[in-house]
DNA sequence: GTGAAAGCGCTAACAC
DNA sequence: GTGTTAGCGCTTTCAC
């Protein structure tokens, strides 16, 4: 049996109510009195039972986090580096991660419920923002402390703090990019529908076509599934459609390799005769194929600074809404080199 | 205030007992009364308070994991994927976990000693064994179950289950490999001392010069910090030593991107004057530098079998000590050429 | 098949 | 400063 209060009041001669008081730092114990009872508590091996304390005081101390499933996980490298993040920062304040492996659907509402309506966390932090977003609309109904990296999908109301990075003026700032190198004919790999930042990223290169004079061609835009899978399949539909485009940007790293894998498998050369672009998922940049463009976010910054605001919210140091923007920043490597034809300026047709 | 069993009972007419019965699905509850409650309890919204019950079955269904520190990170990749295949296989067997993030020393035992004599966890799994290791120790004397990644170091007991690769077999694959093409001058960059596995490494080094007949020089070996900037020293150490060594091997990728960036520094190309050699760490192989020869652990597989395997002792499936050793490949690309200068043929002098 | 009651280990009124 | 006591919400004898 493992030593509890009563032991150590027993052992100490005091009652139970004072070595929980005298443990807990409270003022109105006599110091000689609480240094023997710490004395007695730490040489019998004292470690109070979390769950009885959690039950009485209705916190844990511990913070709630549901990652996607590998099935379904969009990019592992992404939500490493953010967990790393969060899990530094909250430890650093003394409080756990509780984190659960759930693929978007039912299971993962029902381990929100869990979660939340179970008391295993004093509040949660929810990454990639959905639209209609089911799990935010149960967290602020449930009234629970909570901070998400994404805002609402444009249209729909924001009024819960997120941290966010404008992903519309940093695909825009690629698109500046390429069609300051000359680049006119430039593909577009969007996010899953669903996602939140859809629509931003969208917008994003629709200014970025703008600003050059260029048209807003749909049939250079296609949707991936944020994998590497998507990324290629994607590529492939722009270059079937339009075999002279010279630039492809894709709404995440990954799906950059896998455009470049395309363009490979095409007998072309990345970064001669297509230049890639693609957006943050895979932080570790060194690793990443040289000649890949991307927007850098700073993802590890962003998860520490989640935890931050949440820790306000739940310690109660701030109960305003926060809306957070982070900067981007733009990477150029070598695959962005000028486009490989007829020059560029003559206005393309569609 | 959150619905709870009580407010189930008055709305259904049967008593906290019955409808506690109802819900955990024991089987001497009447079948109407049963649905009734289900009923009942699902339009209240009724979510069980999780503390209490595990303060009363102790149990919490989690499953604790200590993950270290970014700043004391060895390599963030290598705990992602860990930590994904942890996650899938606790998640699809009902399992949350609670993570926390600390730097060795004594805040990590202390997290230790919460998690396990505060009744968060069911189990714990631990990574990276130490020597001496102090984790274990403790966690064998708590009789909590627990499953290790990693043997302990030749010579010491090895009384608790684990999972292991044959990092002696795998370094010796390296050697015979750099040896059969030739080389004759291998260096080899160590992980830490006090890490369990490091003197298997040395060993399968040993044991593959020895194969090519070939003497054993410790001017040849280093040790590093398993991060990039130690692999960078050591590789230059070792070139400052021996500036006509032909392939170093380190003992992680992450050295080993550090070794090639030393490479490069001194004006050399890896893969052409000098051939250079990882080990796991960056299980993404796809990202990594394409002139990397390295050894693949099957990282996320060893993550769901540590949970599988932990969930056989706690729920009480197998009592037995496992030792589980999961088999290597060697990925060889393009930077194992054979060596550049004189010849393999003379034997070499120190 | 159902209910009354005890108690898991802790904290926090409240009394002295 | 210290002790008595109630009770957090649940599961589980035990009685009927």
């Amino acid at each position: 049996m493992a030593i509890k209060l009563k032991d150590v009041a027993r052992q100490s001669g005091y009652s139970i109510t004072t070595v929980s008081r005298a443990l807990a730092g409270y003022s109105d114990v006599n110091e000689q009195t609480r240094r023997h009872i710490i004395e007695v508590a730490s040489s019998l091996g004292y470690q109070p039972n979390l769950p009885a304390r959690q039950l009485r005081i209705r916190r844990t101390n511990s913070l709630g986090l549901v990652i996607p499933a590998r099935d379904h996980s969009y990019s592992n490298e992404f939500f490493s580096q953010l967990l790393m993040g969060i899990g530094d920062a909250a430890a650093q304040s003394g409080y756990d991660l509780l984190i659960s492996a759930q693929a978007p659907g039912e299971a993962e509402m029902a381990c929100y419920r869990r979660m939340v309506g179970g008391n295993l966390v004093d509040g949660v932090i929810l990454v990639r923002t959905r639209r209609h977003d089911e799990r935010i609309a149960y967290l602020s109904q449930q009234q629970i402390p909570f901070m998400v990296f994404g805002r609402a999908a444009p249209g729909e109301p924001c009024n819960f703090s997120f941290i966010d990075i404008d992903s519309q003026a940093a695909i825009r700032a690629l698109v500046d990019h390429f069609t300051g190198l000359g680049h006119r004919r430039i593909g577009l790999i969007l996010p899953p529908e669903e996602m939140a930042f859809t629509p931003y990223r969208l917008a994003g290169y629709q200014e970025g076509l703008e600003n050059a004079g260029l048209p807003y061609d749909p049939a250079r835009v296609v949707t991936g599934d944020l994998l590497r899978s998507g990324g290629e399949q994607g590529a492939r539909i722009l270059l079937d459609r339009d075999p002279k485009i010279t630039a492809i940007i894709a709404c995440n790293d990954l799906m950059a390799l896998g455009a470049m894998r395309a363009i490979e498998s095409l007998n072309l050369q990345v970064g001669r005769d297509i230049a890639v672009a693609g957006y943050d998922d895979i932080p570790a940049a060194e690793y990443a194929y040289p000649s890949l463009t991307t927007i850098h976010q700073p993802i590890y910054e962003i998860g520490q600074r989640l935890v931050t605001l949440l820790l306000d919210q739940i310690e109660g140091r701030n109960s305003a809404h926060s809306a957070v923007f982070l900067p981007y920043t733009l990477v150029v490597r070598a695959s962005s080199g000028a486009p490989r034809q007829e020059g560029g300026a003559q206005p393309e047709s569609s």
